[in-house]
DNA sequence: ATAAACGGGACCTTAACGGTCCTGTTTTCT
DNA sequence: AGAAAACAGGACCGTTAAGGTCCCGTTTAT
């Protein structure tokens, strides 16, 4: 358990795709149709679809339409975090109800004890994945990969604009 | 998204209940019962029964039988994981399936290029719950709870014995 | 004008989640 | 010995969300 869901991680492998196969620019411009996506990932057309026009509505492609239209990469693959990703496809990361939830939703609230810390944990999980991104996880070699350390300052800080379902 | 289940958020409102309740002296031989635990936690009795029982079966704790049975901590909760915790309850944590799978399940397997830094990201993640024990959700200063600093070495490690649905 | 693509849903099937209940066994206490 | 309190182990079931397909409309290049 504690996994995402199918359509986070198809989804990523789609970015991945489209990541790899940038000029050695790295300009984002180039398209990418969802036939050709399918065609190369081997993932079914109608749900590559699917999964393609939720990542343009929550900004993380931008789509182009009619005949030499596709989809491209909103930004470059440094400066889209898995978070990023990951919350475009399957909604907010919360471990748990009570996080990222209205206050008053729980009828425990007031006795609860360990809400406060699973809050901190949640924020240090999406802290950490938010530092991961898309080259990253293109990268062969383990590099520096992981370096979560969530008490410290950002290391390389991945730019996180506006979204969210 | 990526959320443990109900089972596993009550459980760990069980146990937390548990640990908090028990003497200075820090043993977890105090044996609570599952009616008892209902009542004190306002979760239906067949619920709490259900978790209980898994969590002794998985060995998180310990169960008496008969009248004066109930169920006491294995452990004493600060070595207890999170990831302990949620593990008995909802399986291993796998982000992504193909993480934590037998080779050869995915078919993209030659092809694919994150598959291994998905490993990673999910074992630095773990790493980062186990770290992370019962008494410190129970710490209501934010304290040094989370620095999971994954690259480098075990702040205060947690014993994870044998276990695993 | 036509065809290739995206946009936005509706729709369906299945499996997992969340929860209840029943029956048996163990143990304590009277 | 008998009764009652608790755990053990499933069976069971309704609801929901995941996973996936399909359709129809709109845009745009040729």
């Amino acid at each position: 358990m504690l996994r995402m869901t199918k359509q986070a991680d198809y989804g990523i492998v789609l970015l991945s795709h489209m990541a790899s196969s940038l000029t050695s620019a790295n300009i984002p411009e180039a398209r990418f149709a969802a036939p050709e996506l399918s065609e190369a990932t081997g993932l079914p057309l109608p749900t590559v679809s699917k999964i393609l026009k939720l990542l343009s509505r929550q900004g993380v492609l931008e789509s182009h339409r009619g005949v030499k239209g596709g989809y491209s990469l909103a930004e470059i693959p440094e400066r889209i975090s898995v978070v990023r990703m990951i919350e475009a496809l399957d909604g907010p990361i919360a471990f748990t109800d009570c996080v990222d939830e209205a206050p008053g939703s729980c009828s425990q609230e007031e006795t609860c004890r360990i809400r406060d810390n699973w809050q901190l944990i949640n924020d240090a999980v999406r802290d950490a994945l938010q530092r991961i991104s898309l080259s990253d996880l293109l990268q062969t070699q383990p590099s520096r990969l992981v370096q979560l350390t969530v008490g410290g300052r950002p290391i390389q800080p991945v730019d996180n604009a506006g979204s969210q379902a």
